[in-house]
Formats: structure tokens, C-alpha cells, sequence
DNA sequence: ATTATTAATCAAAAATAATTGATTAATACC
DNA sequence: GGTATTAATCAATTATTTTTGATTAATAAT
């Protein structure tokens, strides 16, 4: 009984980290992350020709780093401002990534 | 030329991730990793009712980790045992995520 | 020798994810 | 008010991954 209920809690933690390794696993997504580490934040119109990328598509990767909370988004006007969830990357990556995938590192 | 030289170095290391992190994106594998944890290694036939998953659909995640780096294989005889590579794993995960797939953790 | 076990691989089908171009709704600018 | 810009969403297509059951080659056990 103890077992059963700890391994469904188990499971809860794997579909977690499921959702936000599934995230990570893409080059683009790596390169915008790294991009958002260097300011404290960018809209969507000047994050497109940095990464050369169209605006339907990066809405849709970006939104998949928002699901999996590893970005925050506030919305100003009609502009979009994404960047790093710090705690939440901390969280997830090692401090060997510090240079690719962390704020106020190299 | 300097830039463009560091882009280029900078796209191959996304791919790396982008790779590894594809290893770490199913809960399936994720529960594969976990378990090895436990023990210093494990062959397939025993880890198959383990995780109540046929043999070939593990040899194929198995595979995955194992392509990713995430994971190393011995062969003995007609086993197959596989266990945690630590130094990868330490080199990517945050020590946040020790007890769920880091070994001598919990 | 013969039979059984182990684990990798294969090919086909099913399931998921990514790309594209267009549309929409909201806000900004003149 | 009228036009332009911003960014999210949609539907259709394309691409990639996963699952499944079968086959194979190697070794083990009798």
C-alpha cells in the first residue's frame, strides 16, 4: 500500500520532468533560452529576427517553454516580454550549463 | 569572423543537449534511469518485469540513454547490463534532482 | 546435439510534434 | 477614424518518435 501510493507519486514526478525535458530537447529552444539569459527580457518582434525565426513559430516554441514553466512572459500593450524562470532552470540544470543556460554567468 | 566562429561552436553544443535532453523527455526512460540508480547495474531480462515493459521496447529506450551517453552497457555472455554513467548525469542534472536519478543520493 | 534464453534489430503501424501560411483580436500610431 | 503592428491561435501538411510483433544471432543449459 505504501509502495503503490509512493510509486504513483513517483510516476507524477517522471510525467513532470517528462514535460519539461521534452522542452529542452530542441536546438532552437536551447538557442532562444541562451538568448533570454543575456537580458532580463525581450519581446517576441525583436526575438524573431535575432534567432531568424517567424513569429508563428516562435510563439508556438516559446509557449512550450512557458508550459513547462522554464520562462515567464508578461504582457505589455500588444508586446509580449519573455525571460528565464532563474529558480525554476536552477532547479533542473546542473551548474555546469551555468554558461549556456543561466543568467549572470561567463 | 570571430562571431561567426563562436555561432557555429555554439549550434554544435544546442545539438549535444538537444540530444541528451531527447534522451531525458519520456517518463518511460526516466523511470528506466531512476531504478538504475539503485542498483550498480542491471541486465535487461531483470529490468524488463521491473518496469512491466517488453524486451524489445526496452532494448529500444535503453538504446536512447545509451546513444545519449546518459547510460553505459557491459556485456556478459548473452547479458546485457547496463547501469548509470554518474559523471554525465552530474554534468547535466541539477544536484536538486539527486534522489530521483542520481546514484548515492536518498 | 538440441532446445531455451537473451537481447538487438527490423519493418509496419500508430501516435506525437513541428512547420507553414493565414486569420484573429488587441493595441499602437498617425 | 483609419492603418499598422504585435503576438496568439488555427488547420493542414510534413516530419519524427514510439509501439508492436517477428526475426535474428549469440550464448547457455540440458
Amino acid at each position: 500500500m505504501e509502495i503503490q501510493l509512493q510509486d504513483v507519486s513517483l510516476d507524477l514526478e517522471f510525467e513532470k520532468y517528462e514535460a519539461k525535458f521534452k522542452a529542452l530537447a530542441d536546438r532552437k529552444r536551447l538557442q532562444i533560452l541562451h538568448l533570454l539569459t543575456k537580458q532580463k527580457s525581450i519581446c517576441v518582434c525583436d526575438l524573431s529576427p535575432l534567432i531568424d525565426m517567424p513569429q508563428s513559430k516562435l510563439s508556438y516554441h516559446l509557449k512550450i517553454l512557458l508550459d513547462a514553466g522554464l520562462i515567464v512572459k508578461e504582457t505589455r500593450g500588444t508586446w509580449s516580454y519573455y525571460g528565464i524562470d532563474e529558480n525554476e532552470i536552477n532547479g533542473i540544470l546542473s551548474d555546469k550549463l551555468c554558461c549556456l543556460f543561466k543568467t549572470d554567468c561567463c
